[in-house]
Formats: structure tokens, C-alpha cells, sequence
DNA sequence: TATGAATGAGCGTTCATTCAT
DNA sequence: GATGAATGAACGCTCATTCAT
């Protein structure tokens, strides 16, 4: 559904590019995006390289569409999860949760959004990255409505709370991956790191 | 003084070194690590291509040394904006304001450690990266003294605490650097991150 | 067959890997293994410089697989050669004429194997060139039969007069390929040699 | 004193062209010609690279000046050697064993002479090599000579019995050089051979 | 659709040679 | 003379992409 890559007519189910995606997501993660080699995709995702290019225009498409992709899944998730949560804080702290949650049960998705983003944001500076920019809209949107509520503080531009959170979360993340999975408990750092932020944005009651 | 070059012995004073460095964090800043090419750091340092190797034993080499070399200069910069703070709150604020302001001031060294530091830790699981080790203790170290002197809780681990901080600030920059400093002004947005953080950590008085 | 190069899977009777060989053997002949460029031997067979890479590891294992081949062609020749001849002295006319009459059929051959076979030797200690082994074991053989018939003397060890045998024809073959085949009949110049050698080598009837 | 090298004004005894040469033909034996550096012989004379070039005018020039000096002492020594000797065979004798000699005694000359001569046909085709030629018309002339006396039979050109018989030693000792010495003695070996061409080349008494 | 052999532009690196000191 | 830092042309090899089958 991506303006970016060709969509051949297929054989229904014949689930060709989405092996294609989760072969791809392997070798980003494991290699980064410009050490991982199209024939190891293609490798991976039992496919001939030229089949690659049926699916996605080139390499930078096939990388610009696993961000949709998994962004989408990443937005479809988080508002699932926001669906039971009232009120400001309590929408964060579902959001960061279910964000690390997600990024914990999907370490290579974590990673290729993570580390592999920022590269594209550079060497790909016409590539928008909607679906990141959506991600971040949410979340600043919660931001506002809490300032609007009154349960969260106003001396903060939203956006710029939402980024920071996001980074805060971002960089536990990236060392985490980094360590494997294995040097703390990601989602315990995560209600930490929210509990903090929280706190930090809390309206002062006798204010 | 890295482990990581070559030093031919040379007049003093040449500086030819401190000039390839300069140049290719322009480089990389610009272009990105993967996309850089030798020759145009060599043309942006005004040397011949064979002489970068004169220096540095190779690209990857030459990307570890810069990293050394900007981060010693953040840490003994930020050391020296330490020194007339009193209390880990002050410190904190004080290393905040200091690093965006290093940052907005080198934007060029922002975005190389902001980013491409992290394809280093991927591509180079062997380099250990020690000066951003440093940095981080650093900071953890400023937490702990907080959460000791009673100025700061303890309800979150120094480290964690220590590397969601880095990662707020890093992704602020990031938003920053990309926007091409022009977006907001990250002074100003990296206090409203201080005082969000710093309130997240403060001890509650009546409690 | 060798165990230096890939072989890709592919139609057969392309005879790539046989285009590239015969290219680069004429290469090598002209301009000897270090002077020989890459894309010379792609040119010449009429290939794209990475295709070369598809069927040979390296310009090392191209030399390589090319000794080989080539080796096994001649070690072959000489075997149907000697089919029909009985005896040592015979058997060894045989081999001197057949392995001229070969050198003088491909010179590029000959001028591949009689210069820079050695260089291989040095610069790829860890080659061990069995095929050319081989060949002189074969030679010593004969030898070594003549000396048990004895129809040769045995007042030197067969492996040394082999290798000395070897050396004379070798250095004719040599003399002959720098002068572009038209200083003297290397055939003749051969059964001259020949005789010496095998005069040198005849058991003393009255001994 | 060739015509290839400059020489310049240097204080007597200061030995620097010879020295570079001594270093020049060691690592020539070890690496072979187009894989040694030119500031590994510097190094190995104890000069800087720029001082070759004040005694030779490249490092082709610095192999030819090399096979020049090393031939002339070659030829000079067999020169003495031969002085004893009276008739072709005994002096065939003299000769091959004081080569064999002479080899075993330096064997970085010999290897140089041996492997990195035959390069330099191929790829110095402007080379004349005069001192190489003089050395085997010095070989012809002998056999030459034993045919006029009578002592050598004359069935096989003096031209092209002696290049056999340099080519056998060559042999001999290429396979000796490249077994580090150890693999069999010499001049034993070298003994072995003449006595195999001096019959070869005996004028048969009973003709 | 799918394949994978073939392509060839492009780059990191080397090293013989130069020349300012 | 002697030095050795600097040069830059040259080359082996890679790998994203194409296209004949």
C-alpha cells in the first residue's frame, strides 16, 4: 500500500513480499543497512534476488517499506492499546508500555526503527517518513490533551515533550538491543523511565 | 593520542591531522559514514587521498578517531561547566545547558556523535567506544550523587535514569540538527527538557 | 574441477570459465601475472570485469586454476604420448618430444607455465601446485623404471635427474618463447637434448 | 659503474649504493621483485626511501643494477675458478661447481638470479641483459672448445647445450632454494648432474 | 512470475616517486 | 647529500541492478 514499492499482481496468499520484508528486517538488524547485502535478503527470504526488484524498486525502497510497514503495525498496535486508557497519564504509560512491549517481543523491528531511522532520515533526505511523523503526532497529541486536561503541565511545547519521551525511550531501547536482550529487564526501565517523565510533567497540584 | 592512528612523525604544528578530522566530520556530517566517500574528505581537507592513510589506518579508522577525539572535547568541556555547580540539580541543569550548547556551537560534531555513533556500535561490534562510556558515567555519576545527597529519588537505577536523559537530549538534537537548526531553539527546548527531567527526579519533599 | 575456483551453476557449454582461462593465460603470457590487469583479462574474453569474480575467487586463483588446467592438459598429453613407447629410453624420447611438440603447439602455455609457475611458487607458499608435482613424478618414474631395467645407470637419483631434465627443457622452451619462436626448431633443438641427456643417462654396457 | 644507475659525488667508503643493493637482493630473495617495497629496502639498508632514487633511477633500475653487479661478480669468480682447468671437460666441471658453489654460499643471489631473472625478460623487454648473455656464451665457448679439441662430441649445438645445461642447474637449484636448503645437498646434486651432461656431451671414443 | 548469471560503475587502498627542508 | 611526508594515479574487487530465459 506503499507509494513506494511496485505491488505485481500475485497469486493470492502467495505472501511474497512480506517474506521478503521479514528477511529484510533479519538483515538490517543484524548487519545495518548499508552492510546488508541484497543477495542475503534475497537468501534469506528463500527468493532470487531479482525477485526483490519485482516487489521493491531498489534497496532504499525495500528499507523506506519496512518503516511504513512495521510503523503502521507500530500505530495500529499503540491504538489498540490506548483504547481502554482514560485521562493523560494513564494514555502514556499504556503508550510507553505498550511501545516496549512491542519493541521487546519484536527486538529486530526495535532495531531497524531505532538505529536504522535516523540513517534513512539522512541519506534519504527527500523520504518523508509519515507514518514516523504520525507515531510522533500521537504521541504529542496525548501531551496536549493532558495540558488542555489540566493533568499534565503547559510550560512544555507538546512536540517537545513528545520527542524527548520518544528519545528516552529510544536510546533504553538501543542500549538494550545492543546488550542482547540480556542486561536488564526492558520493560521494568521502561515504567521507571515513564514513571519519571510523568512525574516530570505532572501538573503541580497546588498551582 | 588514540590507539587508534598512526602519528608520522612530523613537524610540529603541521596539523594536518586535526585538519582531516575536521574534514571528515564534515563529511560524514553531511553525507553520512556509508556515503562518504575518502576523496572528498581528503579535497575538504585540502590533501592528497594516500595522505588520510598517512593518519588513520583506514576510513573506519578514521570515523573511531573522531569519535575519540570530539568526545574527549565534550567531556573535559562539559567537566569544566561542572565546576562551579553546586548540588546535582544545579549539575544537571548545568550539563544539559552545556552539552546543546556544545552542541548548537558544533552541530557538525552533534550529528556525527548523535548518529553516527550508533551505526559504530553496530558495524564495529568490536570497538568498545570508551570516551561515550565515559560520558554516560559521567552523567550517572551526577544522578547518584543526587539520589546519595537526597536532593534526587531513588526510584529509578542512576544508569537508566542517566541514559533516558542522554537519549531525550540526543533525539532533541537530532530533530534539531535535521531541521537544520532552524526548527525551534534548542537551547530553550533543551531547559524545558532539564526541568522536566530534573522535576521527574527530584525527591518529593513531603513524602 | 579445481578446488580454487567457484563453479556458478549454470547452462551448459557456456564455456565462460573456459574463455576466461584461454584469456587469461594469454594475458599472463603477454604481460606476465603482476602486469596483467584484471580488466584486460575481462576484455579479452569478452566479459564483464565481475564476471571474472563469478568463477574465480581472486587474480590469485585465476593463475591458479589456470596451472591447473593447463597442467592436467599437458600431464594428460604426455600420458597418451607414452602410450605406445617400450622402455626407458624410449619412453623418455617420448616425453621430451611430446612436451616440446605440446610447448610449440601453445606457447602462451608454455610461457605461463615456464615463468610464472615460478613466481607462484614464492608468492603462494602455501600453494602447493600438485599437477605440477605430478608432472614430475611422472618423469622420475621413467627414470626410476629405466634405472631397475637398467637401461640407465643409476649413479644419480632419479627425482634429480628429473628435475635437471625438466630444468634443460624448460630453459630451452624459455629461450625459444623469448624469441618469439624463430630463433631455432624447438623440436630439434628438443631431440638434441634429448640424446645428450639420454647419453648422459645410458647405463655403460661394458661396465 | 652501469649505465643504469646515477652515481652520485659521495665520500669515498661510504658504501650507501652498495648497501642498498645488499638490501635490495634480500628482499628481492624473500618477496619476490613486484612484491617487494621499495621503502622495505630502504628500511633493510638503513636509508630513507628518497635516497634510493639519489643511486638508482627506479626500482626497475634498481633490479637491473642489481643483476648487473651480481653477474659480474659471477662471472668474474668463474673467471678465477676456471683458471686452474685444462680441457673442456674438466673446465665443464670446474664451471658447474663453482656456480653450484657460488649459489649455495648466497643464496638470496641465486634466488634473485634464478626466479626474478626471468621476469625481467618479460617485463623489461628493453633489457638486454648483456652480463647474463656474456655468462652463457662464457658456458658455450667452452663446450665450443671441447668440440674443436675433440673432447666433446659435436652433434648438438654449443648455443643450445650450454642454455640446457644453465637450465638444469637453474632447476636444481630453484628446487633447492625453494626447499630452504635442506632438502638435499647441492653440490653433491650439482656433481650428480654434470657427470649426467659431461657423458652427454663426451665425444663417444669408439666413433 | 521467477530466476540468477551477467554487468560495470564506483571506491578504498597502495606505493613508486617527488621535493621542500 | 639525505630525509620522509606528501602525492595521486592506478587497480582489484564489490554488489545493486538488469534482463534473457
Amino acid at each position: 500500500m506503499t507509494a513506494h514499492s511496485d505491488t505485481p499482481a500475485r497469486g493470492p496468499g502467495s505472501g511474497k513480499r512480506e517474506r521478503i520484508l521479514a528477511a529484510a528486517e533479519e538483515v538490517f538488524a543484524a548487519r545495518g543497512f548499508f552492510q546488508a547485502r541484497v543477495s542475503e535478503i534475497a537468501k534469506a527470504a528463500g527468493v532470487a534476488d531479482g525477485t526483490i526488484y519485482l516487489y521493491f524498486k531498489s534497496k532504499d525502497d525495500l528499507l523506506i517499506s519496512l518503516f511504513e510497514d512495521r510503523m503502521e503495525l507500530v500505530n495500529n498496535e499503540l491504538e489498540t492499546a490506548l483504547e481502554g486508557a482514560e485521562g493523560a497519564p494513564a494514555k502514556l504509560r499504556c503508550f510507553i508500555r505498550a511501545y516496549c512491549d512491542l519493541a521487546s517481543r519484536h527486538p529486530n523491528t526495535a532495531e531497524v526503527i531505532t538505529i536504522e531511522l535516523r540513517q534513512s532520515s539522512k541519506f534519504m533526505k527527500e523520504y518523508d517518513n509519515p507514518r514516523f511523523a504520525d507515531f510522533l503526532r500521537r504521541l504529542a497529541s496525548i501531551i496536549e490533551q493532558g495540558q488542555q486536561e489540566g493533568t499534565l503541565h503547559s510550560e512544555i511545547p507538546a512536540p517537545i515533550a513528545a520527542r524527548s519521551l520518544f528519545g528516552a525511550l529510544d536510546e533504553l531501547l538501543l542500549a538494550w538491543v545492543l546488550g542482547g536482550g540480556e542486561k536488564f529487564d526492558i520493560v521494568r526501565a521502561a515504567d521507571w523511565v515513564g514513571d519519571m517523565i510523568l512525574k516530570g510533567l505532572e501538573a503541580r497540584r497546588n498551582q
